[in-house]
DNA sequence: TGGTGTGAAACTTTTCACAGCT
DNA sequence: AGCTGTGAAAAGTTTCACACCA
């Protein structure tokens, strides 16, 4: 039944998810693309393009029920079901995200913490006992672990996501900056938090370029001929 | 001089840094973009045209000198000079992020952390003290911070950023589950460690309902005529 | 010979603009 | 009268395929 939903728009329906479960608690019955649109910080094009690949969902001349689109942004993001996860690597990052109330909030259960330093097996970090990496398969089975997070540093990734993989878990949310490969059917997606900073420091840069071109152009125009030029 | 590069190869050049930092320890002199292409994970395609907009860094019949690479992303990037950066929020993920080693390595510089808890105001954290919001003009002033990034609750998203505003900074990195809108001129890009998730459970998702497909399917060939339709 | 650099084609995503329903 | 749903145009991105050059 459900058609293909383009990449791009899978990317934003959480966001949609977060900005209407906030607006559900403060009471709204309806909401049009265009609130929506702000409140997500997109153009209202695009909330209703979005949209449409659910369904028609709305109503002309009023909008969108807000908990009737809760429920169909849930359903097709496969929400309606809790899934479980588990983390390996238990260093900061990884115990940030082993206490990270978020998950929990949106339907994902930290099932294990995972780390193969035998320093740490056996600790407790919030609320669970971390256990060694040669337990995956049998956590896996036993609660039903669809996720995998790596948190490792990255000369560990491929290795963990190869146990991750040989242990049935399909889907990987990798946290180490390396490069990690998994067969055919295993879906993998990477965060790399020093990329996000390096993308910022580009454009920052070519801020302070462009500030600087400017400056020196009115330095000209303050002591000689206007520049001409307007590029 | 240098032309505008594509968002999309923005964010593809970090990647393509820190595969030829590794390349260049392994002690590799030069490199083919099919090379490169398959430690990244993408095309070798993608990867020329990609670096076809620093310029013509490449030999013909020979690849690309790695360390020359190296040193024109970093100076695309804006990497070769040292960007300090201020955390606010010391949780859980802001402390992880505080002791990242990845954001030194890479030329980032923890200059600050902040908190508003009395508590934590003091307290040290990665080596650094934590201190008081309003103290941050005064921090960014000082330590020339330029990035900021937000590790708060989801509450507190907008009110660090208006502050973060006023005290001068004009890129933003921002973690917390919220929508955060800022002036023109400042850049803010975010990281929803949630929204990555939900969008591996859609996939997820969507491959438990095909190989459900598939057994009914093949209950049904097993059961009587084949199945016709291939889709 | 081998691999870059790049027009052109194919595909994806965004935006426009308006018919059509409530 | 107002807002959705959507074709069609525009913009952006990826991939192809090959001229060109070390």
């Amino acid at each position: 039944m459900s058609r293909t939903i383009p990449e791009a728009t899978v990317g934003r329906l959480p966001l949609y998810l977060r900005v209407l479960v906030d607006l559900a608690e403060a009471g709204g019955g309806t909401v049009s693309s265009e609130e929506l649109a702000v409140a997500a910080g997109v153009n209202s094009a695009k909330v209703r393009k979005d949209l449409s690949y659910l369904g028609s969902y709305g109503t002309r001349g009023v909008g969108y029920d807000v908990a009737y689109l809760i429920h169909q942004i849930r359903r097709e993001l496969g929400l309606t079901q809790h899934w479980g996860i588990v983390i390996v690597g238990v260093g900061n990052l990884g115990q940030a995200l082993a206490n990270y109330r978020g998950f929990a909030e949106r339907g994902f259960q930290v099932a294990a913490l995972i780390d193969d330093d035998p320093e740490k097996v056996g600790r407790s970090v919030g609320g669970l006992a971390v256990r060694a990496l040669h337990e995956l398969p049998g956590i896996v089975r036993e609660a039903e672990v669809a996720i995998g997070v790596i948190a490792t540093p990255a000369s560990a990734a491929q290795d963990v996501a190869d146990h991750m993989v040989a242990a049935g878990i399909r889907s990987i949310l990798n946290f180490a900056p390396a490069v990690v490969t998994v067969p055919e059917g295993v879906t993998i997606r990477k965060v790399d938090l020093a990329v996000e900073l390096q993308i910022l420091a580009y454009y920052e840069q070519r801020k302070a370029a462009l500030a600087d071109v400017r400056r020196r152009g009115k330095a000209v125009a303050e002591a000689g001929p206007p520049a001409t030029s307007r590029s």
